[in-house]
RNA sequence: GGGCGCAUAGCUCAGUUGGUUAGAGCGUCUCUCUUACACAGAGAAGGUCAGGGGUUCGAGUCCCUUUGCGCCCA
């Protein structure tokens, strides 16, 4: 045998090899494309757009994981013959970017964006961009992603600015946008407005702090707790319930705020908990979300006490120009003077943060810009309830509907410098001008002395319009036309609001359509032991360094194959490590198979295509048979599942089919096969067609070393006398036909549980030999009994010899014995006896109670479904079934008679 | 407070129209460098499928409930 496949697969110098012959050989991009001669506008394509990854980003596990299982979802389609486009992109990701280019500025050049200026910043972060923008995709490159990247887009180019800006005046004009002082959520590390979405509420602990809010010339007070005493500042009223006996007296009485002696009134509202603190509320309708709706209901005045980096304004008093905290004990210590204070406690309570930078988010009286989101919100969640669009896995279609069914408007304004600018003008009359050119006077008043706003929008509305927006939209474009509605939106469950509910709600306002029919969620990754993955921890997996150590294809099949739909999941390098081991039996498997093919001579007549099906005539063994039935099997399975979204139980099976199934048994028995002149060639063609439809299942999992194998194989076929079998092959596995899935044919049953029994015997051969230490190079001598099988065992004499390391020449099969074989080991396999002559092994006590071991376990059994088969269940179940269960029952009682008779001796 | 998920072998997890002897990988223990593969092969040990109740001829799977853990929303 030649052997020029090295021992090992080297996925280290194939991979990037593999990738350039892809991108090269242009098989990313659809077959069937609008900007192309010869375009056909009826065939259906299938079409993902990527969750576009932060340009400025570096791979991450959850990158990892939407690039496997979009490119599988992709390569899959595109093996089915669907024109299948996947579009590339990434997104400016307002915040992070900008933190990132600040911080760099800093610690580089020492200044600060203020001090170089808006035009001059928004220069460098192009710069930067243009540096470093390129990383995050060549790195979901290297993770095998067969995207179009001549279609590759980022939300800041210009045509995705124009589309921008089409959305935003489309929404104005139709007075779904507006602007005005709202209590929002502000970031004072961050000097910007961050929407609802943007915080996160952690169970703390804070401290509950009580203190008398004296009355008007009056010795009397309520007393009040709060967590916040720096809010005591901006106080516009106290409320009490009105029902409440304790306070009910105080109610239209004047109050006296403590430290700047402001005026304000007791009020009733029934908002108020009798039962929480001391059962009074001071009310700050200017930083809490609460006291700003009772405030509404009363009429209150609002007061904001806190700038933009939340230190007390001039409504503060004393205490302007303090940061929050601060004024929070200067306040607290100063009231403790002057008797105002009952007491403080520890508290539990739950705290806002900002997602980004985790600091204590401030609600806050600003003039934002809102979407109204009611009659978006409303539309789309009709487009998931009539069916238009379907999640994966269904229960998040209930998180969905929740979320927009108490959706409230979104904040879209950030006081940030990089990402679309808001496309507003002012004149010094506060008329407001927009439109789809920049306009050059009001519209209102004419006036040329206009400013535009400084605001931007939040990253997500330009992310919102991805799906269209990076297919040409507004413009009707040939891929607009042609590609959009895409088909699958694919992406992590964390983001399903972020993300996924405003690209439906603005997909159907803009292009009337849903923008996908399917949304699967995939779950978040966590450490082995279920940890969330942090650097504080110190249990990040890098998936560079994991494609460094195990290799690409190994990475892909433990996320695709660890994880189900919707459900987070542990990722362990000792399962990437298991993975590259399947990727190294690939490879040897492929070897052998190879070298099988290449030893080939020129054969003495063509093998048959066709040797099953026919009552077992043609040139098939047993063996052919029967993987050929497991393999077709398989492929109905697994395109089922692919069909249900159950990636990873298909990616599973496949595994299981390639390694127990191919590997371990058919290989190992047409090495037998292939040393016989006769069945030599059948045997090759065969280990050549179940090579060739393994690697087409596994290539949407493991695309590289599918491919690299394949290649070998194809060009194997070529030279050899079979060349006329692989003559059709595509050019490459990335681009060729999937498998079909086909019914039975009604012969695979008896092949396959014949093949059973034969396996069935060897098991219990090897186990003896194992539990008797016979030496593994041994070849031992056996007997069969076979009963009715005696055509079949001495058909198959040869494959279970070599299996179960038997001597051929002491190896004998026939239908039944008149005495049991002196000094023997005796097994029963139903109607098969087995007896292994290995003298002075046999101890006789040892047999004779294994034996009735045996015997006590089949006759539980037989008792089982005795009893089973006398109930109801032979009337009720389905008769298949039953017929089973029968056959078990027999198989049992035969079993117990043979272990009988061996008992008797 | 409302909603959702999870609980299966020592560890990490599969098990999707309910079919009766519950699987895998890793780990553990034996043996073997058998001409594709020691990144391997052969064999073994290991589970009252969280507890309770119900539906059914039949429940890891469906329903109710309890407990524990986790997540989302308010």
């Amino acid at each position: 045998m030649k052997d020029e496949l090295p021992k090992a697969y080297d996925f280290k110098s194939t991979e990037p090899r593999i990738y350039e012959m892809w991108e090269k050989g242009g098989y990313f991009k659809p077959w069937n494309d609008p900007t192309k001669k010869g375009f056909d506008p009826n065939v259906k394509p299938f079409v993902i757009s990527i969750p576009p990854p932060n340009v400025t980003g570096e791979l991450h596990l959850g990158h990892a994981m939407f690039v496997s299982m979009e490119d599988l979802m992709i390569r899959y389609h595109r093996m089915k013959g669907v024109p299948t486009l996947w579009v590339p992109g990434s997104d400016h990701a307002g915040i992070a970017t900008q933190l990132m280019v600040e911080r760099h500025l800093l610690k580089t050049e020492e200044v600060t964006r203020e001090e170089l200026g808006r035009e001059e910043f928004i220069k460098r972060t192009w710069d930067w961009k243009k540096k470093y923008g390129s990383i995050i995709t060549t790195q979901i490159r290297r993770l095998g992603a067969s995207c179009d990247w001549d279609r590759e887009r980022f939300t800041l180019d210009d045509g995705l600015s124009r589309a921008v800006r089409e959305a935003f005046v489309r929404l104005y004009e139709k007075g779904l946008i507006y602007r005005g002082p709202r209590l929002i959520n502000w970031s004072p590390g961050l000097k910007t407005a961050v929407s609802d979405l943007e915080v996160e509420y952690n169970e703390e602990e804070a401290a509950l702090y009580y203190f008398k809010y004296m009355l008007k010339d009056s010795d009397e007070f309520i007393p009040v707790a709060t967590i916040r005493p720096e809010t005591i500042l901006g106080d516009t009223a106290v409320a009490v319930h009105p029902d409440d006996e304790r306070y009910k007296k105080y109610i239209g009485k004047t109050a006296i705020v403590p430290m700047l002696g402001r005026e304000i009134p007791v009020i009733a509202d029934d908002y108020v908990s009798r039962e929480f603190g001391t059962g009074a509320l001071k009310i700050t309708p200017g930083h809490d979300p609460n006291d700003y709706a009772i405030a509404q209901r009363h009429n209150l005045p609002i007061i904001s006490v806190l700038d933009e980096a939340a230190r007390i304004n001039e409504n503060g008093g004393p205490y302007k120009g303090q940061d929050r905290f601060e004024a929070r004990r200067n306040l607290w210590a100063d009231m403790k003077k002057s008797g105002l204070v009952i007491k403080e406690e520890k508290y539990m309570t739950t705290i806002p943060r900002s997602q980004r930078g985790g600091e204590i988010v401030e609600p806050m009286i600003s003039t934002q810009w809102f979407v109204k989101i009611e009659p978006l919100a409303k539309a789309a969640l009709e487009a998931v309830k009539d069916g238009r669009i379907k999640i994966v896995p269904e229960r998040f279609e209930k998180v969905y509907y929740n979320w927009l069914e108490n959706i409230k408007d979104w904040c879209i304004s950030r006081q940030l410098w990089w990402g679309h600018r808001i496309p507003v003008w002012y004149c010094p009359d506060g008329h407001m001008t927009t439109g789809r050119t920049d306009p050059t006077e009001c519209a209102t008043c004419h006036s040329k002395d206009i400013k535009q706003d400084e605001d931007v929008l939040d990253t997500w509305f330009s992310s919102g319009l991805w799906p269209f927006s990076t297919l040409g939209w507004p413009d009707e474009t040939p891929d607009y036309k042609y590609f959009y509605p895409t088909s699958y939106m694919e992406t992590g469950y964390d983001i399903l609001f972020f993300w996924v509910a405003r690209m439906i709600m603005m997909g159907l306002e803009f292009t009337g359509k849903a923008p996908f029919h399917t949304v699967y969620l995939h779950g978040l990754i966590r450490d082995e032991h279920g940890r969330k993955m942090s650097k504080t921890y110190g249990n990040v997996i890098d998936p560079l360094i994991v494609m460094d150590d195990f290799g690409t294809d190994a990475l892909r099949f433990t996320l695709l194959v660890g994880s189900t739909p919707g459900n987070d999941m542990n990722l362990s390098l000792k399962k990437v490590e298991a993975n590259r081991n399947f990727a190294n039996k690939l490879w040897n498997a492929g070897r052998f198979v190879i070298n099988a093919i290449s030893t080939l001579t020129p054969p003495p007549a063509p093998p048959s295509l066709e040797g099953r099906g026919d009552g077992g005539e043609g040139d098939w063994t047993l063996a052919d048979h029967w993987i050929w039935a497991r393999m077709e099997s398989l492929i109905r399975d697994a395109e089922r599942l692919f069909q249900n979204f159950q990636y990873g139980e298909a990616g599973r099976q496949i595994y299981e089919f390639f390694w127990s199934d191919f590997a371990d048994w058919y290989v190992e028995i047409a090495k037998g096969q292939l040393a016989k002149d006769e069945t030599r060639t059948s045997t090759v063609l065969n280990l050549a067609r179940i090579l060739d439809l393994s690697l087409k299942l596994l290539h949407p999992f493991t695309p590289f070393v599918t491919e690299e194998i394949w290649g070998h194989l194809r060009s194997a076929m070529l030279e050899s006398p079979l060349s006329d079998f692989a003559s059709e092959w595509a050019e490459a596995l990335i681009v060729s036909s999937w498998p079909e899935p086909r019914d039975p044919e009604g012969w695979e049953e008896s092949k396959v549980t014949d093949f059973t029994l034969i396996q069935e015997i060897v098991r219990a051969i090897r186990n003896t030999r194992a539990e008797k230490s016979v030496a593994p190079s041994k070849r031992i001598a056996a007997i069969l009994a076979a009963g009715g099988k005696a055509n079949l065992l001495k058909e198959q004499a040869a494959t279970m010899a070599s299996l179960a390391g038997l001597d051929p020449s002491q190896f004998t099969i026939l239908p039944s014995l008149k005495a049991k074989p002196q000094d023997s080991i005796a097994l029963v396999i139903g109607p098969v006896e087995i007896f292994l002559p290995l003298a002075g092994m046999v101890d006789l006590a040892d047999e004779k109670s294994r034996l009735e071991k045996e015997l006590a376990e089949a006759q539980s059994h037989i008792e089982r479904l005795e009893k089973l088969l006398a109930s109801d269940f032979a009337n009720k179940a389905p008769a298949p079934v039953v017929a089973k269960e029968r056959e078990k029952l027999a198989g049992y009682k035969e079993t117990a008679e043979k272990l009988k008779a061996q008992l008797k001796g």
